[in-house]
DNA sequence: GATGCCGGGGC
DNA sequence: GCCCCGGCATC
């Protein structure tokens, strides 16, 4: 089965119960939809509320409940689709019963990303949202937790008019408006979205294991006062550093899309995975919950690229980061989520070793050590072509010359008969293995000597003696220019 | 003093 | 980037 669709069934669950914002004592759609599922759900034994629900609906068979909310006439893909958007739509219902997804992390497969925004947006000075967060916090917790096990919440925390009358469908709106609208801005919308990001990466079983609370046994009320720590003690800054960067991320499986604009993240989504008009701006607001923002520190990044060096060890193929620089936050799903990035090539990931490749290739013919190979006087004529100067860089008669060293880079079948002459370009072909080795030095922990320390004259001699200076034009072009000579390396 | 080459500057 | 050179360290 899909994974998705493991994830859309925990969803739907929790859509079905958190659907009614306005949570009516005494009904409890859980219950409702509990069925056993055994043969429906296939080895998916533990979300069987809500799911069940709509895998009835999937089927093609009539659920009533269902297709009063959200009723697809069209195929099984679609179908399965608007049951995707339905588990996420829950992401915006749960998100006004947020304390529970505070509280419990571990019910973040309903996070899909936005709610956590939606929760931290919750105006808890407001009386009458307090009463709605209760309300829907209530809510919540009965979708998880058996009615006979539910405890009335103490409302020492948050005045809960007991006998809330409850509100009409434009109370919904409203509410969903303003959970929507405050997902872009939310500071601490980071954490449950990329917990998600990483659940939603892990395949299958694993997905599962991320949230336990959602078994049908377990008890959550312990979640409770926990939650409404998280939510009035927890000193977590509201003000975004300056230096944050907030970044929307495509949630959409196996879409790594990253943009830096809402509206673009939109667009995408609506037009890439939602199969929507391009042209047409008109949005339900459905792509609002395939993308999820996340912050990246700048200054970290900024860091990040700083200490990059050749030796870095952490450079995993792609570097940190937008990775681990790029961990903004101290979040460790959001390092998680970089880290499972990891094959995955990002801008900086791309760029990084690149980089490090070039490093400190400014000086070409410090970089690349010329390969000479002793020849006959009679291939003397091979290495001329390079040669900018007559009888420069021939490539011959050096076998006298520390051969040691002008055999190590031929390996290949081809000579490379290379000649150092004056304004020679490196070229490909040329590449050697001493070019490889020193390259590599680049990127291994090669200790380098302190600044101001000169490294120990080599022992081989120099173009300066083996030509003397009534010859200077044949000395390689590092020792014309007074640079360690590239032809006699040590 | 000769040599090697780093650092820097001119173009 | 190419080319050159002052200047310093080393031999």
């Amino acid at each position: 089965m899909d994974n998705r669709y493991i994830l859309e069934q925990t969803s739907v669950g929790t859509r079905v119960g958190g659907a009614d914002f306005n949570y009516r004592p005494g009904r409890s759609v859980l219950c409702d939809t509990r069925v056993p599922t055994a043969e429906k759900n296939g080895p998916m034994p533990v979300y069987t509320h809500g799911p069940v629900f709509y895998k009835l609906l999937m089927d093609g068979g009539s659920v009533s409940g269902v297709k009063g909310e959200r009723t697809s006439p069209k195929g099984n893909g679609r179908i399965l689709h608007e049951v995707e958007k339905t588990g996420l739509g829950e992401q915006k219902d749960t998100g006004s019963s947020g304390i529970l997804k505070r509280a419990s992390p571990t019910h973040c497969p309903g996070t899909n990303g936005q709610s956590p925004g939606v929760f931290m947006h919750l105006d808890i000075r407001n009386p009458g949202k307090q009463a709605e967060l209760a309300n829907n916090f209530r809510a919540a917790q009965e979708w998880i937790i058996p009615p006979s096990e539910i405890q009335p919440l103490p409302s020492s925390h948050i005045p809960v008019p007991r006998n809330r009358k409850p509100s009409g469908h434009a109370d919904k709106e409203v509410m969903a408006a303003t959970v929507l609208t405050s997902l872009s801005t939310s500071p601490l919308c980071s954490t449950l979205p990329l917990l998600h990001q990483s659940q939603s990466q892990a395949a299958g079983l694993g997905r599962r294991a991320n949230f336990p609370l959602l078994t049908p046994g377990d008890d959550v009320n312990e979640d409770v006062p926990e939650s409404t720590h998280f939510m009035f003690e927890d000193p977590i800054p509201r003000k975004r550093k300056n230096s944050m960067k907030v970044m929307f991320k495509c949630l959409w499986k196996n879409c790594e899309k990253v943009l830096s604009t809402s509206s673009g993240i939109q667009r995408h989504v609506r037009t890439v995975h939602l199969g929507r008009n391009t042209d047409s701006d008109y949005s339900d607001g459905e792509e609002d919950f395939y993308y999820s923002e996340i912050e990246i520190n700048m200054d970290s990044l900024t860091e990040g690229l700083s200490s990059l060096t050749p030796t870095s060890p952490t450079t995993c193929g792609p570097p940190p980061v937008f990775p681990p620089p790029l961990t903004a936050v101290p979040h460790s799903e959001r390092i998680n989520m970089n880290s499972s990035h990891c094959p995955t090539p990002t801008l900086l990931s791309q760029s990084a070793p690149s980089t490090l490749c070039h490093i400190r290739t400014d000086h070409a013919y410090q970089a690349t050590a010329p390969v000479r190979i002793p020849l006959g006087p009679e291939l003397a004529g091979l290495g001329n072509g390079n040669g900018t100067r007559p009888g420069h860089g021939n490539g011959i008669s050096v076998s006298w010359q520390s051969p040691h060293v002008l055999f190590k880079g031929v390996l290949g079948p081809v000579i490379q008969v290379r000649t150092v002459s004056i304004g020679e370009k490196r070229q490909p072909a040329a590449i050697t293995h001493s070019t490889v080795i020193k390259n590599h030095a680049l990127v291994t922990p090669a200790p380098k000597s302190a600044p101001g320390t000169r490294k120990p004259r080599g022992e081989a001699k120099k173009c300066r003696k083996v030509y003397g200076m009534e010859k200077r034009d044949m000395w390689c072009t590092a020792c014309r220019w007074k640079k360690a000579c590239q032809r006699f390396t040590d």
